[in-house]
DNA sequence: GTCTATAAGCGGATAGAC
DNA sequence: GTCTATCCGCTTATAGAC
């Protein structure tokens, strides 16, 4: 399992193969066809082995502030910096996840993750408002919009350039979890002013698609 | 182009071959290789193609009810019902895309293509600050903001049989914009029965990965 | 521009020795 | 359990005829 996830940090999916697994187990091709029938064998393995890997990363104390454990599983999925470990164990999923478009079982083990992820911001949730710290939301709803939002976050951040977005993106969920579940105060940072140094790719790009505006 | 649309449909990112795009093309291998230098060159060609068949399919008129308008972009990428055809292109895209976290010149492509989204997004909520729809948030924020709830959504609706969650989070993104947008209303529509019929996925899952709770 | 034929190589997978 | 050797199919890419 090291050795393939080695291996597709070093080529991707795309290039992927038992002769390049075996070359970072330093072993034969023959000795992995030993232990794993086949290539998508070992590979439903490795997916099963990926989700831990990932989900332990992502792990987290939940203690009894709700708002600080919802802001912890954030800042796990989606660090303000993320380190190398983290960056490479996100893209080697986010890898895997792309395959779940045209692999049934692939995408039953996807289905899985997401599902135990939105489970556990709607545990906090539905935690927070039991004991009163936050409004009586639809703690599904929201739940699936912070999933949505973090996915679609480090999803750009393992397929883009564009860090600033990420960071943007994260902040302005932050202070929507503000708004929805705790009220109208909006918490001790700035409100306008955390987006970096204006050097974003995206800034001062007047969009070249349409001819509106 | 479209024979490579058709081939990447029908055996998908990791299946494509010259020998499958000829096939589609109904010609021989070797003609493709007059147009085109090698694989990589045409999958550039391609990947430019895609980009602009996906930005076409999401083009929309621009009126001067800016939260309309915002309301109309969210409904081209995240429908509630999506149609064959749009499934067929985003999951292309979808697909072509998950190769930028190893290719450079697809990182570069798919990059740009984020940045004419938000810009797009973004001139809308600038507009709508403009003529006082809005208001005075931070458009940049927003715009990353549901750009990547909608990126993860649509995701998720690529990857994972949950397409409940897609349409919670949509809603719950809709109704953030209000808020955050417009102010304390909250539209004509519900506010915690849209959520379809319970038989989501998701629900009853009581979380395997963790111990606490 | 398109074809057939073919080169050269890598992919997954197996046989059989040790 | 691991190795070497090998099979076979398919891949990218080219040569050269039409």
């Amino acid at each position: 399992m090291k050795a393939t996830y080695r291996a597709l940090l070093e080529h991707g999916y795309a290039g992927l193969s038992i002769s390049r697994i075996a070359e970072e187990l330093d072993k034969s091709k023959a000795s992995i066809y030993y232990h794993y029938d086949s290539k998508d064998a070992l590979l439903v393995a490795f997916l099963e082995y990926a989700a831990d890997q990932f989900e332990s990363s992502v792990a987290t104390e939940t203690g009894d502030d709700p708002r600080a454990d919802l802001e912890h599983v954030v800042e796990k999925l989606l660090p303000r910096q993320l380190d190398e470990e983290q960056r490479q164990v996100q893209s080697v999923v986010l890898g895997l996840r792309g395959q779940a478009v045209t692999s049934e079982p692939f995408r039953e083990q996807i289905t899985a993750m997401d599902d135990r992820l939105a489970s556990t911001v709607r545990e906090i949730v539905d935690r927070g408002i039991e004991d009163g710290t936050f409004r009586d939301v639809d703690s599904w709803r929201v739940a699936e919009h912070v999933l949505a939002t973090v996915n679609g976050a480090m999803y750009a951040r393992a397929t883009t350039d564009r860090e600033n977005a990420v960071v943007a993106a994260r902040d302005s969920l932050s202070a929507y979890l503000d708004v929805t579940l705790v009220g109208e105060s909006s918490p001790p940072e700035s409100e306008s002013s955390t987006q970096a140094d204006e050097t974003s790719t995206q800034e001062a790009q007047p969009s070249t698609q349409e001819d509106g505006t």
